[in-house]
RNA sequence: GCGGGUGUGGUGAAAUUGGUAGACACGCUAGACUUAGGAUCUAGUGCUGCGAGGCUUGGGGGUUCGAGUCCCUCCACCCGCACCA
C-alpha cells in the first residue's frame, strides 16, 4: 500500500512538467518558488518603526532536542503565524520573532553518552529546526533570532543575575532597590525598619553593622539580596558521583543504571521570588489570560491567611513555631508534627526514641515529595519521645515526626487537629492517639469535620463560637501573650537557580576566602580579574561532574580556581534552564545590541507581548520567572512595565498515537489485533509511519528492522494485519513520531497549516491522525478550480458580482474577522470550505470575489494566496496586502426560517420578517396545518416567541 | 493527594453563550465520468422503527416553555506538582 503510494507521488513529480502547463495546482513548485521569493526580498523583516502602530506577537521558542521538530511544536507556531500575518494586513508593525532555548539537559546526556560537545549537537539541532520551521512557511524575522547559549545573549542573562544579586526588597516601598542603599540604612538605623525575609530574628544597630567585620555583613546582605545563596535538597547518586534531576530518577532509583539515591543537602543559589508574591498575585487580575490559567498561577503561589503559633516544648528552651489556617481549632490540638528534615528534630529527640527516628529518617530520604504528597493511605511517621505545651491550657502534647509534614511549606511543622483534618485524623487513629472533639455532633468519631460552619465546642473562652468568631478571640487572646500573631503563608517557595552541570550559564560570581562576589565588585577587580561580561563558558572534553557532586566545571582547574595562591575559585554551578527563557522576549526587540540587553527605545515601543501562544505545561514554571524577572527590572528603571505577557493563548498538545503488533511468545510469529487473544503474545510497538490507519505495511516492517526480516504474519481474514494503537505522549522512543516535513513533501505546507488547524480548537489535546488531511488538500484544490482551469488557465473575469454573490464574499469576510480575533482556527478553515462551496455552486470566477478571498485566506495558507494574488496580476506580496472589509449591507438578513416547535420539540419551520410582531406571527403559527394537526384544535397555554430565534407553542 | 482540564455519530468536530444538536470534514455505501484512479462530480449516511413517530451530547437527579450549555451528584480519561524544557 505504502509502496503503491509512494510510486504514484514520485509518478506526480515526473509529471511536473506537463502540470506546469496544464495549471493544475502544483503546490510543489508554487511553495518553493515563494518561499524563495519571501526570503530573497526579506518580507518578514521588521523594523523598529515608532510611527507604526505595534503588535507583539510570541512563540515560546523550542527547545532543539536531537528528535528534530514533529507535527505537535507546529501547532502553537501556525496559530500564531495566522494571528500575526493578519495583523499585519490589518496595518501593524508585527513583531514575530523565533529563536532558541539552547541551554539544558538532554544536550548534556546526550554528550555523556558520546562525547560529542552540547554546542556542537546544539549548533546542528538548531540548524534542522530552522530548516523544518521554515519548510512551514512561517512568517519569523530571523534576523531577531536569539539563542540562550551564545555568549553574547547569555551575556545579559548574567547581567540581569547580577542586578538581583545586587537588589533587596524594600517591603515598605514594595519594590526592589539597590544593596548599596540598604547598606546606608543599616549604618544609620540598623535593620530595626527592614526585617531580613530569610531570618525574621536577625536583629542588629547601625553601630552593630559598623562593628561587623566585611564577611559578617556579606552574609547578613545575603539574607536580603534577592538573588542569594542558601540551602536545598538535590537528589544524590553516589554510585554515579552525581546530582540528578527530578526527571532522571525514576521509581526510587537512577534513571541511568538503577543505583539508589538519596536527598541531600547543597549550597545552592536562589531568586527570592516569595517577596513578588503578593505583587504576582494581585496583578494576575490585569492580565488577559485564561481564567484556569490564572487559578493554576493563584494555587500554586497558594497565599494562605492565618496566624503563627509559638508552642514552648517541655524540658527544652526551644519552641516550635507553626503556620495554622485554623487558630481557632487550638483547643483540639492532640499532638504536633515536624518535617523530618525539621532542624528541632536532632535537638529534641530523647536518646530512648533517637534510633527509631533515625531510621525513619533514613526512609523519608529515599522519598520524593510527590511520593510523600500523594501516598496518604498509608500512614508513617515517628514519635521524637518530646512534649511540647499548650499555649492556653499549659497541656503536654506528644511531637512526632512525619513525611505529610513539608519542610518547605510554612515552618515546617504543624498543630494536629485530628477531629478536625483529615490527614491528622488517619494519623491520630493509626498511632491510637486519643482524639479531642471541639465540634460536639458534627464530629461522628469516624471522620474528621473539616467543614468551616458551626460552633466550636469544648474550647473554653471560645465554645459556642462560629469559627469566625473564634478564629479571631484565639488570635487576640495569644497575642496577648506573645504566643502569636497574624499572618499570611505563601505555597510558592524561592526558586532553585543552580543546577550542578556544565551546558548552562555560568555565574559571574568568584568566591575569595568562601565569601561570593559578584564579578562586578571592587572586591574582584582589585584581584585583577576580568570584570566585564560574559563570563564565558569554557570549552571541555569531558562532562562528568566534580568532587562531591559538583559541576563539570569544577575540573576545570585553571578556570575554576584561576587564582591558586591566594585562594579565589568561580562559582562551577551553572543557571537553570529557565534563566535564559526569563527575559528573551525583550532581546528580540534589540537583538544586535552590544551596550544594553535591549535599548530603551526599542523596549518602549515593543513594551510588552500582545500576545504570546504556548503549552499550558508552562503555567506554573516558566510563566512565573519570567513574571518575576519584568517585575524586577520595572522595579530596578530598567523597562517601563512590570508584566510581559498581556494576553496568554494556550496550545493543546498534540499526542502521537503509537501501533503495536503482537508478537507470539517465543517465536517470530505475529498475529493481527483482532485474533490476538488466541495467542499468548507480547506487545510490541512499530514506527507509526509503517501503518496506514491500523493496516500494518508487513513488507515494510520486513525491512524496517533485522530483527522482523523474516517475519510471518497471521493476518487477518481479509488477508490485512491490523495493528492495536493507544495515545501516548509523541517521543521518539515509542516510534510515534511524525515529522512534519514528510507531511509538507505530500500535501504541501498550505495544506498542513491549515489541516492543523482544521484539527479542532486551537486549546484541546488531541492525538495526531494524517487521516481526514485529504478533505483540506481537496478544499485548497478545488479553491484553485475557481481561480484556474487546468487546461486553459486563469479564468478570473472582471464581470461584475451578483448580490448573492457579495453576500457569500461579505458573510465570509465577517466570519473570518471574528473567528480570528477569537483564536477559533478551526471554524475558519469550515469556513473557508463553505465559501469555496458556494462560490464553486454559483460558478463565480470574479475578480470582485476572488481577489479578497485571496487575501482573506493569505495568512492561514500564504504560499497559495501569494501565487493566486500575482495571477490575478498584483506587484508585490499578499503579506502586505490589507485585509479586506465587510459592508453590513451584504451580512444582514431581513427574514429567518423560524423552527416551530410544540412543547419543545421542532415541529415544522416558517418563514417571518424579522420585524414581524408577535400578535401576526402567533397567528399565522396557529393557522398552519402541521401545527394545528400536533395541537389538536387546544388553545395554547402559552405562546413563546423570541425574535431571530425560535417559536414555541406550549399546550 | 493537591491543582487544572476534557467527555457530543464509526472518526476529528460545530452549535451567535439557554433557543432547529451533529455545520464543515474524514470514513463508509451507491452511482456518473474515465484506458485507469486514492482525480473529479452526484446522492445517501446519529441510533431505532415498515411507518406516523420515538430515542440521542459520560451516568443519575434538578431548574426552565425550552438544557450539550445553568445547578447538584457520581464516573472515566488527560496534563502539571517546584532540578525536563
Amino acid at each position: 500500500m505504502h509502496i503503491i503510494r509512494k510510486i504514484l507521488v514520485n509518478f506526480a513529480a515526473l509529471n511536473h512538467q506537463t502540470a506546469t502547463q496544464t495549471m493544475e495546482y502544483n503546490f510543489l513548485e508554487i511553495e518553493q518558488k515563494w518561499k524563495k521569493y519571501w526570503t530573497d526580498h526579506k518580507v518578514y523583516k521588521v523594523n523598529n518603526d515608532f510611527n507604526k502602530p505595534k503588535y507583539y506577537v510570541l512563540d515560546m521558542f523550542p527547545y532543539p532536542s536531537g528528535a528534530g521538530l514533529h507535527v505537535g511544536h507546529p501547532l502553537g507556531y501556525i496559530a500564531s503565524d495566522i494571528f500575526a500575518r493578519f495583523k499585519r494586513n490589518c496595518g501593524y508593525n508585527v513583531l514575530h520573532p523565533m529563536g532558541f532555548d539552547a541551554f539544558g539537559l538532554p544536550a548534556e546526556q546526550y554528550a555523556l553518552e558520546t562525547g560529542q560537545h552540547p554546542a556542537d549537537t546544539t549548533e546542528k539541532n538548531i540548524a534542522r529546526y530552522k530548516q523544518q520551521l521554515n519548510n512551514i512557511g512561517f512568517s519569523f524575522d530571523w534576523d531577531r533570532e536569539v539563542r540562550t547559549s551564545d555568549a553574547s545573549y547569555y551575556k545579559w542573562t548574567q547581567w540581569i543575575f547580577l542586578r538581583l544579586f545586587h537588589s533587596w526588597y524594600d517591603r515598605k516601598a514594595n519594590k526592589a532597590r539597590a544593596i548599596s542603599e540598604l547598606e546606608t540604612i543599616f549604618k544609620t538605623e540598623g535593620n530595626k525598619n527592614n526585617t531580613s525575609p530569610a531570618d525574621e530574628t536577625l536583629s542588629f544597630s547601625a553601630d552593630e553593622w559598623k562593628a561587623f567585620s566585611q564577611a559578617e555583613q556579606r552574609s547578613i546582605l545575603m539574607q536580603y539580596r534577592l538573588a542569594y545563596q542558601g540551602y536545598a535538597q538535590v537528589w544524590w547518586c553516589e554510585a554515579l558521583g552525581t546530582v540528578l534531576a527530578n526527571d532522571e530518577v525514576v521509581n526510587g532509583v537512577s534513571e541511568r543504571g538503577g543505583h539508589p539515591v538519596e536527598r541531600k543537602n547543597m549550597r545552592q543559589w536562589f531568586l527570592r521570588i516569595t517577596e513578588y508574591a503578593e505583587r504576582l498575585l494581585s496583578s494576575l487580575d490585569t492580565l488577559d489570560w485564561s481564567e484556569p490559567m490564572k487559578e493554576m498561577q493563584r494555587n500554586w503561589i497558594g497565599k494562605s491567611t492565618g496566624a503563627e503559633v509559638k508552642f514552648k516544648l517541655s524540658d527544652s528552651s526551644h519552641e516550635i513555631t507553626v503556620f495554622t489556617t485554623r487558630p481557632d481549632t487550638i483547643y483540639g490540638v492532640d499532638f504536633m508534627v515536624l518535617a523530618p528534615e525539621n532542624e528541632l528534630v536532632a535537638i529534641i529527640t530523647t536518646d530512648a526514641q533517637k534510633a527509631e527516628i533515625e531510621k525513619y529518617i533514613s526512609y523519608v530520604k529515599s522519598r520524593s515529595e510527590r511520593e510523600r504528597m500523594a501516598e496518604v493511605k498509608t500512614v508513617t511517621g515517628c514519635f521524637t519521645g518530646a512534649y511540647a505545651e499548650h499555649p492556653l491550657t499549659g497541656n503536654k502534647i506528644p511531637v512526632w515526626i512525619s513525611e505529610y509534614v513539608l519542610a518547605g511549606y510554612g515552618t515546617g511543622a504543624i498543630m494536629a487537629v485530628p477531629s478536625g483534618d483529615d490527614r491528622d485524623h488517619k494519623f491520630a487513629k493509626h498511632f491510637n492517639i486519643p482524639i479531642t472533639n471541639i465540634f460536639g455532633d458534627l464530629y461522628d468519631g469516624e471522620n474528621a469535620y473539616t467543614d468551616k460552619s458551626g460552633k466550636i465546642m469544648n474550647s473554653d473562652f471560645v465554645s459556642g463560637m462560629d469559627v469566625k468568631e473564634a478564629m479571631n478571640a484565639v488570635i487576640d487572646r495569644l497575642e496577648s501573650n506573645s504566643r502569636a500573631r497574624r499572618r499570611i503563608n505563601y505555597k510558592l517557595r524561592d526558586a532553585g537557580f543552580s543546577r550542578q552541570r556544565y551546558w548552562g550559564e555560568p555565574f559571574p560570581i568568584v568566591y575569595i576566602d568562601d565569601v561570593p562576589y559578584a564579578t562586578d565588585e571592587a572586591e574582584v577587580t582589585a584581584l585583577g580579574l576580568p570584570t566585564s561580561l560574559p563570563v564565558e563558558l569554557p570549552m571541555v572534553k569531558n562532562y562528568k561532574p566534580g568532587p562531591e557532586g559538583q559541576g563539570p566545571l569544577a575540573n576545570v582547574t585553571d578556570w575554576a580556581s584561576p587564582l591558586p595562591e591566594v585562594k579565589v575559585t568561580r562559582e562551577t554551578n551553572t543557571m537553570p534552564g529557565y534563566a535564559g527563557s526569563s527575559w528573551y522576549f525583550l532581546r528580540y526587540m534589540d537583538p544586535g545590541n552590544d551596550a544594553v540587553f535591549a535599548s530603551k527605545e526599542a523596549t518602549q515601543y515593543w513594551n510588552q507581548v500582545d500576545l504570546y501562544v504556548g503549552g499550558t505545561e508552562h503555567a506554573v514554571g516558566h510563566l512565573l520567572y519570567s513574571r518575576m524577572w519584568t517585575k524586577a527590572l520595572c522595579d530596578l528603571g530598567e523597562i517601563s512595565f512590570d508584566e510581559p505577557f498581556r494576553k496568554l493563548l494556550n496550545q493543546g498538545m498534540i499526542q502521537g498515537s503509537s501501533r503495536f503488533i503482537y508478537r507470539v511468545k517465543g517465536t517470530n510469529q505475529y498475529v493481527t489485533a483482532a485474533k490476538r487473544k488466541d495467542y499468548d503474545t507480547n506487545d510490541i510497538r512499530v514506527d507509526v509511519n509503517l501503518v496506514d490507519g491500523t493496516e500494518l505495511n508487513m513488507g515494510g516492517l520486513r525491512k524496517w528492522r533485522p530483527e522482523y526480516e523474516s517475519a510471518e504474519f497471521i493476518t487477518d481474514d481479509d488477508g490485512k494485519f491490523y495493528c492495536g494503537s493507544e495515545v501516548e505522549k509523541m517521543s521518539k522512543s515509542k516510534y510515534n513520531v511524525v515529522n512534519p516535513d514528510d507531511i509538507v513533501h505530500q500535501y504541501g505546507a498550505d495544506t498542513f497549516r491549515m489541516y492543523e488547524m482544521f484539527l479542532g480548537p486551537i486549546e484541546m489535546s488531541k492525538p495526531w491522525d494524517t487521516k481526514g488531511i485529504e478533505g483540506v488538500h481537496r478544499f485548497l484544490k478545488k479553491m484553485w478550480r475557481l481561480y484556474c482551469d487546468e487546461q486553459t488557465g486563469c479564468i478570473v473575469n472582471n464581470d461584475a458580482a451578483t448580490d448573492a454573490e457579495l453576500r457569500v464574499l461579505h458573510k465570509t469576510i465577517k466570519k473570518i474577522r471574528e473567528d480570528i480575533e477569537k483564536f477559533s482556527f478551526n471554524t475558519c478553515v469550515s469556513q473557508f470550505m463553505i465559501t469555496v462551496n458556494e462560490l464553486s455552486t454559483l460558478n463565480c470566477h470574479k475578480r470582485a470575489i476572488l481577489e479578497p478571498l485571496a487575501v482573506l485566506i493569505s495568512p492561514f495558507a500564504p504560499h497559495i494566496a501569494e501565487e493566486l494574488w500575482h495571477m490575478l496580476g498584483n506587484e508585490g506580496t499578499v503579506v502586505s496586502a490589507a485585509f479586506p472589509e465587510f459592508n453590513s449591507q451584504y451580512t444582514t438578513d431581513n427574514s429567518k426560517v423560524y423552527p416551530v416547535a410544540i412543547n419543545g420539540k421542532t415541529r415544522c419551520e416558517m418563514e417571518f420578517a424579522l420585524d414581524a410582531d408577535a400578535a401576526f406571527v402567533e397567528a399565522e403559527v396557529l393557522k398552519n396545518e402541521t401545527i394545528a394537526k400536533w395541537t389538536e384544535g387546544k388553545a395554547p397555554k402559552k405562546f413563546i416567541y423570541v425574535k431571530g430565534k425560535m417559536i414555541n407553542v406550549v399546550i
